[in-house]
DNA sequence: CCAGCACTTTAGAACAATTCTAAGATGTTG
DNA sequence: CAACATCTTAGAATTGTTCTAAAGTGCTGG
C-alpha cells in the first residue's frame, strides 16, 4: 500500500494543514476550503472567478478577494502554476511539473498535454545576461470544421 | 535588383496604400501612420499604448482606440498577429510566419526566435472533434543572477 | 467636381479582471 | 486566554480594452 504526499494526492484536512503551515500560511477556513478543492485526486485548471463559484457552490463563504490573495499564496509556495494562454483571464494549474497545454480556444478550457513525451529541439541558446525560466508550449485548438 | 514586396518590404506610401486596399481598408491618415511604423525594414512586437505613444512622438494624431481599431483590423486582415505571453497586456507581432519567442519577463519584451529549426516532437494528435490552429512556443527568461 | 453615403475616427463612458485599502476577524503563541 | 501578527473582506481603485454615438473623411456616380 502506497503512502499518500505525490503531487497529487487527494487532500484530507490533515494534509492541508501541514502543506499550508510548510508553506508558512496559516491553515485558515478559507484556504483549506479552496485547497481541498483544489488538491484533490485529479489536476485541474481553474481561475479565480471559476474556483471562486465552485467554492460558493459547496457552501464555502469567502469572498473573490480572497480567492485572489489564496491563488496568488498557493503560486508563491510552489502549490501552483500560472498560465497564460488568454488576455482576459489567468488559470491556475495544480500540475506543477513540467509539463504543456491544450487551449481549446472556442471554450476557454484548458487540458494538460498528457505524457512527457514532448520534445523541443533547435531552440537557441538564451540571450547572454539571461537565463530560462521555463519553455512553454500551448497548442491552440479549435473546433474542427 | 530584387523587387519590393518581401514580408518584410520596406513601407512607402504606395504599398502601404495598396495593401491596405487588398485588406478591404481604407488607406485613411491613421492607418497610414501606424502601418508606416509597422512594416518597417524589421519585425517588431508592440503593444496598443506602446505604438501610440510611438505614433504621438512622430507627430501623427490619433486616439488610443483608434489604435486599438487598426491593430485588430490588421490582425484580422492577416498582417499582424497576437502574441499572448502576460495577462496584462496584448502583444502585436509583424512577423505573420511560423515561429516562436523569447520573453523577457523581466522587461515585458519580446523577441523571435530566430530561423526556424525549432522542431517539437511528441506531441499527441488533437483531441477528437478539434484541429490545431497553432503551435506557439515561449521561451521566459529572466535576467541571470 | 462634388453630393451623398458608407466607412472611420474619437472622446469619453463603460467594462472586466485584478489589485488595493483599511478595518474588523481569526489563528497562534506564551 | 491575552495579545499580536496574520487573514479576510467590502468596496474603492486601477488597468487594459471595448463600446457608443456623434463628428469627420474617403470614395463613387453622375
Amino acid at each position: 500500500m502506497r503512502s499518500t504526499g505525490s503531487r497529487t494526492a487527494s487532500a484530507n484536512k490533515v494534509d492541508l494543514t501541514a502543506r499550508l503551515r510548510a508553506a508558512g500560511l496559516r491553515p485558515t477556513r478559507q484556504r483549506i476550503a479552496l485547497g481541498k478543492l483544489l488538491f484533490g485526486p485529479h489536476d485541474r485548471h481553474v481561475t479565480a472567478e471559476s474556483l471562486h463559484q465552485e467554492a460558493v457552490k459547496v457552501g464555502a463563504h469567502l469572498s473573490l478577494a480572497t480567492v485572489y490573495n489564496t491563488l496568488h499564496q498557493f503560486t508563491g509556495a510552489g502549490l501552483l502554476r500560472q498560465v497564460i494562454v488568454d488576455g482576459d483571464k489567468t488559470y491556475f494549474d495544480t500540475n506543477t511539473g513540467d509539463h504543456h497545454h491544450f487551449y481549446y480556444e472556442d471554450e476557454g478550457l484548458l487540458a494538460d498535454i498528457p505524457g512527457d513525451h514532448v520534445t523541443i529541439d533547435g531552440l537557441p541558446r538564451p540571450p547572454s545576461g539571461t537565463e530560462i525560466e521555463r519553455v512553454e508550449v500551448v497548442v491552440r485548438l479549435k473546433a474542427r470544421g
